[in-house]
DNA sequence: GCCGTTTTCGGCCCGACTGTTTTCAGTCG
């Protein structure tokens, strides 16, 4: 059973404990054994099947881990089927509207018999649900606003999509006068690979005027709340926007506290709550003596509590809060560390451009080197290359090469991994390249067993160097091939291959928690961006934020070495 | 149910907005 799966089943033990008025700690503290599980970077049934602790897992104590072995070894939990046998089947499904928590869902199923969202839109249509005690002619309206929002939009979005739009909207704002400050928060800064909602923080030298003129902007569809300091509407797109505005000497605790994760900033506020300081979007506040002091800066607000500052994409409760009291938070990578690109297309597959267009691009960002890695031959969709054409590309590559200053062009190939694991180009010519690197483009149900062998015997391949976009997945399109990845980077560790963090944003694979194993493992990581265009080797800060939060260091990211280090490193010797 | 620089019991983050029960409970992030 998958780490998601044993997520969910705790999740959904909150909910019906939740339904069911149990105490709001134990409540909690599922929901936080859930979401450490899921965020959690090693397959918990491996773990178990290999007699280790699962108490290693902050959120995890002995009744949970008990539970958690319970149903990995018979696939089911004696105290979740006691639980839901206590309510109608479905009832779960109404926590998931928005504006509806458990007091109105025991409400509605109690005294209305409603356990669906179908029978809970037909009650509010016929008007039963207005007439509730506590609830009204609004609630019900807003609820059923809420139905149909949730029918038309799929859940979370990918970060690549929100990004724009986050930037249009910091764009307009930017023109209401006295605003300065504006920075998406939450999800969106910590590179999360999607996001639910957008929150955008900033300052303001009237914060209520500012936030009347976010509301009114030409964008906003829908208002679904205003005050003072916030506003929450839907702008055209279907997306939600979340605006907090404050004071411009707060921003550094504003920002703060609307980037999370929830759990970083809970464990945080406990801890301080300790000590008498209370932590909140406005500031810090000396208990004692009721005084609010004020942070224009993270940065300033991590100091004053005697800690490193934090970078947001690993603000997720694993650990950093720690770190950062012992000044052991390591120099994380950033986008200009990175020296080049080795996973891009060209007009020669089913790229966009030529390789002189690209290199030129590739040398006005300041890069040292590109590879070039067309499609191999069994693509033949994407107009893969045989050997007679891959010769006549990399003649022409080295030819750029030879005229080209200041941008060293990689002559490479995406190669196609056979379903039997072999190659479909042959050793002579990939011998001839300065980087071969490796994919599954092809079979990809294979069971977990042949997936994983396939991949190691791709690994074992003196050819290969790296493997790209590893699990294949497409976010919110394609799940992962079925693999043992812990297998896969042990292989890679051993032959001391590359497995590739591919930038593009709909794949981001590896993704965050499984980047972070392999480099714990000591697996050479490399970010791609899979470029089919000039545009797309801007993507490259999507595979950093992943990066990023996988706790990658420079030295952990091939592409950061300058070009001679790195043909050390790839050591085809030719 | 978890956890420990108050360590095996007694705590457990903080504030905003909405609608309605008009002083606050419910919900959200």
């Amino acid at each position: 059973m998958k780490n998601s799966e044993v997520a969910k089943v705790f999740q959904d033990i909150a909910d019906l404990l939740e339904l069911k008025g149990e105490n709001a700690f134990k409540i909690r503290a599922y929901q936080k054994a859930a979401r450490a599980i899921e965020h959690y970077p090693r397959e918990l049934e491996a773990m178990i099947n290999e007699g280790e602790d699962l108490h290693s897992i902050s959120g995890v104590g002995e009744a949970i881990a008990k539970k958690t072995t319970e149903l990995m070894t018979t696939g089911r939990l004696g105290y979740y089927e006691n639980l839901k046998a206590e309510f109608p089947q479905g009832i779960t499904n109404l926590l998931a509207i928005p504006g509806i928590g458990p007091k109105t869902a025991s409400k509605l199923s109690n005294e209305l018999g409603i356990s669906s969202v179908d029978e809970l839109e037909r009650a509010i249509n016929d008007g039963r649900v207005a007439q509730l005690f506590g609830l009204g002619e609004k609630t019900a309206d807003n609820i059923l606003h809420q139905i149909q929002a949730l029918r038309r939009k799929d859940q979370r979005i990918p970060i690549g999509e929100a990004l724009p739009v986050v930037e249009e909207i910091i764009a307009a704002l930017h023109t209401i006068p006295g605003v300065k400050n504006l920075t998406p928060a939450g999800s969106l800064r910590r590179f999360q690979e999607t996001v639910g909602d957008i929150d955008l923080m900033g300052t303001a030298d009237a914060p209520k005027e500012a936030i009347d003129a976010f509301v009114a902007l030409p964008q906003v569809r829908q208002v679904l709340a205003q005050g003072s300091t916030k506003a929450s509407v839907i702008v055209s797109g279907g997306l939600q926007v979340d605006l907090r505005m404050v004071e411009h000497d707060s921003f550094g605790s504003l920002l703060q506290y609307f980037t999370g994760n929830k759990q970083h900033n809970i464990s945080l506020r406990e801890k301080w709550r300790k000590q008498e300081l209370k932590l909140s979007e406005y500031g810090i506040t000396v208990v004692a003596t009721g005084k609010l002091e004020k942070y224009a800066t993270e940065e300033e607000f991590y100091h004053r509590l005697g800690m490193q500052y934090i970078p947001p994409e690993i603000r997720e409760a694993q650990g950093e809060i720690e770190k950062a009291e012992r000044g052991a938070i390591p120099k994380l990578v950033e986008l200009s560390d990175i020296k080049g690109d080795l996973h891009t297309h060209t007009e020669w597959s089913d790229g966009h451009d030529s390789i002189e267009e690209l290199a030129l691009a590739a040398q006005a960002m300041g890069y040292e080197y590109i590879a070039i890695t067309e499609h191999s031959v069994g693509r033949a969709i994407a107009h893969g290359l045989d050997v007679d054409r891959l010769r006549e590309q990399v003649a022409e590559t080295k030819a750029l090469n030879a005229r080209l200053s200041g941008i060293r062009l990689l002559t490479g190939i995406e190669v196609d991994i056979r379903a039997d694991g072999s190659l479909d180009l042959p050793h002579e010519i990939l011998s001839e390249l300065d980087m071969v690197t490796a994919a599954v483009h092809s079979a990809m149900n294979q069971s977990e067993e042949k997936m994983t062998r396939r991949v190691i015997k791709a690994l074992e391949n003196p050819d290969v160097d790296m493997i790209a976009h590893p699990t294949c997945r497409l976010i919110g399109e394609r799940e992962p091939v079925s693999m043992d990845l812990e297998a896969v980077f042990q292989a890679a560790a051993k032959y001391n291959k590359i497995m590739e963090i591919s930038a593009m944003p709909d794949r981001l694979d590896l993704k965050d928690i499984h980047a972070f194993r392999a480099r714990e493992l000591g697996v050479k990581l490399a970010i791609g961006t899979d470029a089919h265009s000039i545009a797309h080797l801007g993507l490259m800060r999507f595979g950093i934020g992943v990066a990023r939060r996988a706790w990658c260091e420079p030295q952990h990211i091939l592409n950061t070495l300058p070009l001679a280090k790195l043909l050390d490193s790839l050591n085809r010797s030719r």
